[in-house]
RNA sequence: GGAGAGUUGUCCGAGUGGUUGAAGGAGCACGAUUGGAAAUCGUGUGUGCGUUGAUAGCGUACCGAGGGUUCGAAUCCCUCACUCUCCGCCA
C-alpha cells in the first residue's frame, strides 16, 4: 500500500493516478478521516498519559496507607473515556485502512499513460516467426493428434479450463520445469525454493490478492485459506515481518509452484487450450532489494525470463505496460509474449514487475542499512520465468512439423531423456 | 484427533498486579587501553504512531494475536494462532 502520509499530501496525485489506471475507486472521505484519526489520537494519548501518571501516585498513596477512593473513581471515569475513544479510533483506523488497501501502487514517471493493452509500447523483439509452408495446427489440435494432451477426460475429472497431460506430454512440461530451475539457479543466481501451495488471509493481503481480488482465488472452504494464484504469494511473504540486513541484499528466489485461478471474468476467452487454466505450472522469480538498485533489477530480471525463450530458441517480443494494463501492486510492469504461429500473434508469457515499496509495506519487509540507521522498507520485484503451460503451447506450435510431429528444443532433449521428437 | 508444556528485545534468559521498554548475559556500535590485535574497562544499543525543522526532545502503544478484569497488566481471566513433548493415525 502507499504510505498514508503519501496520500494525505498529495491527494490529487493519487486521483490522477487512479484514473490512469481505470480504478474507479474515490477518495472522498480520505482526508477527514486521517484528520479525525490524529484529532482522537492527540485527545486519547494526552488522557492516557493522566492515567499513567495518577496511577503511579495512586501506587504511591496505597503503599503510604492513604485512601485512594475518590481518586480511583475519578480515573474511572477517565479510562470510560478513553475506552470510548479508543473504540472510535480502531473504527476511524480501520476505515482509513480499507482505503489504503484498495489503492493501487504509483506508476513510475516513464510508464505511458495509457487506455488498455492495444496502447502497450514495444520495447524490443527476438527471433523471428517461422514461415510456414501449411497451415500450422494449434497447440490443442497438436496435443490431441499426438495424445500427449487431454482435454476432453480433464473436463470429466475435474471440469472446464484443466488438462491431463500424458507421455511425452507430461514428460515435456516436466522437462520445462527442471529446465527453468536450472537455468535460474545455475547461470542466473537465484536461490532455488519449493513453497506451499495453500496461505493464509495475511499473506494474500501482504501480496495484495486480497483484499481487493477475492473473487480471483480459490478459497479453502472452511477455513482462512486460499490456493496460490502465483509463488509470488508464499515467497514474497517468506520475509513478511521481517527487518533484512542489508548485506544479503539483493535477495533472489526462483519457485516452482502450480497455480490456481478462478478466472472469474474471462468467461469465452481462450476456452481451448493451455493459454488460460484454473490449475497450471510456473517458475517464477522473485527479489527482495534495496530501493535504488530496483530498477536495474527489474531489467535484469526481464533478462533471465527471456533468457529461457532465447535458449529454446522461440520467437518473442517484449512490451511496456501502459497504466491502463498495468497490475495493481506493480509500478512498472515488461510482459514477455512469445509467438504462437497459430494464433498469429503474440501472446503473454511472461510477467515481470517492480512493486517498489508497495508490498514490502503491505507486509511489513524492512532491511537495515548499518547497525545505526533506520529499518527501510525494501523493494519486491516478482516475474515470472517463466509459464510452463504456455511454453509447452509454444513449444508444440512453434517446433511443429507437416506431418504432425514436435520436435524437441535442443537444450530441452537432456531433459527429455534423448527424446528429440514427438511423433504419433 | 487425545494429553501436557511453552510463545518476552538481534539472540539467550529473568520477571505472577504498581517508578519495567522491560533484570542479567551474549552480540553489535562508539570510546579508553595497545605498536597493532585479543582480553579488559566505560558508554550506548527495539519498533510503530503523534508532535516537531529534526533519524533531537516529549507523549503514546507494543512482552504470540484479539478481547476482558483493574485507578494501574508482560504479570490475573477468556478466545484464537503457532511451537515443542508423549499417545493415536499416516505419505
Amino acid at each position: 500500500m502507499l504510505d498514508m502520509k503519501f496520500v494525505r499530501d498529495n491527494l490529487e496525485t493519487v486521483r490522477t493516478m487512479l484514473k490512469n489506471r481505470n480504478n474507479p475507486l474515490s477518495l472522498d472521505g480520505f482526508s477527514d478521516l486521517e484528520k479525525k484519526r490524529r484529532e482522537i489520537l492527540s485527545e486519547t494519548e494526552q488522557l492516557k498519559n493522566q492515567r499513567n501518571s495518577t496511577s503511579k501516585k495512586i501506587g504511591a498513596m496505597k503503599k503510604a496507607g492513604e485512601n485512594t477512593d475518590a481518586i480511583s473513581a475519578e480515573m474511572r471515569e477517565v479510562g470510560a473515556k478513553i475506552s470510548e475513544l479508543d473504540n472510535e479510533l480502531r473504527d476511524v483506523e480501520e476505515k482509513l485502512r480499507d482505503f489504503l488497501l484498495h489503492i493501487p501502487n504509483m506508476p513510475k514517471e516513464d510508464v505511458p499513460i495509457g487506455k488498455d493493452d492495444s496502447q502497450n509500447p514495444e520495447v524490443r523483439r527476438h527471433g523471428e516467426p517461422r514461415k510456414f509452408d501449411f497451415a500450422p495446427k494449434a497447440h490443442w489440435d497438436l496435443g490431441e493428434s499426438l495424445n500427449i494432451l487431454d482435454f476432453d477426460r480433464a473436463a470429466k475429472v475435474s471440469g472446464a479450463r484443466f488438462t491431463f497431460y500424458r507421455g511425452l506430454g507430461a514428460r515435456l512440461e516436466r522437462a520445462c520445469i527442471n529446465f527453468m530451475m536450472d537455468l535460474h539457479a545455475n547461470k542466473h543466481g537465484y536461490t532455488e525454493m519449493l513453497a506451499p501451495y495453500i496461505v493464509n488471509r495475511d499473506s494474500m493481503i501482504g501480496t495484495g490478492q486480497l483484499p481487493k481480488f477475492a473473487e480471483d482465488m480459490f478459497k479453502v472452504e472452511n477455513s482462512d485459506f486460499y490456493l496460490v494464484p502465483t509463488a509470488e504469494v508464499p515467497t514474497t511473504n517468506y520475509h513478511r515481518d521481517e527487518i533484512l540486513s542489508a548485506e544479503n541484499l539483493p535477495e533472489y528466489y526462483s519457485c516452482y509452484t502450480a497455480c490456481f485461478r478462478a478466472e472469474a471474468g474471462s468467461a469465452g476467452r481462450d476456452t481451448r487450450g493451455l493459454i488460460r487454466q484454473h490449475q497450471f505450472n510456473k517458475v517464477e522469480l522473485i527479489k527482495f532489494t534495496k530501493p535504488e538498485d530496483s530498477w536495474n533489477e527489474l531489467e535484469s530480471m526481464v533478462d533471465a525470463a527471456e533468457d529461457v525463450l532465447r535458449i529454446l530458441e522461440i520467437p518473442y517480443r517484449v512490451v511496456l505496460l501502459c497504466t491502463g494494463d498495468m497490475s495493481f501492486t506493480s509500478a512498472k510492469t515488461y510482459d514477455i509474449e512469445v509467438w504462437m504461429p497459430a494464433q498469429d500473434k503474440y501472446r503473454e508469457i511472461s510477467s515481470c514487475s517492480n512493486c517498489t515499496d508497495y508490498q514490502a509495506r503491505r507486509a511489513n519487509i524492512k532491511f537495515r542499512r548499518d547497525t545505526k540507521s533506520k529499518p527501510e522498507f525494501v523493494h519486491t520485484l516478482n516475474g515470472s520465468g517463466i509459464a510452463v503451460g504456455r511454453t509447452v503451447a509454444a513449444i508444440l506450435e512453434n517446433y511443429q512439423q507437416e506431418d504432425g510431429s514436435v520436435l524437441i528444443p535442443k537444450a530441452l532433449v537432456p531433459y527429455m531423456g534423448g527424446v528429440e521428437k514427438i511423433c504419433k
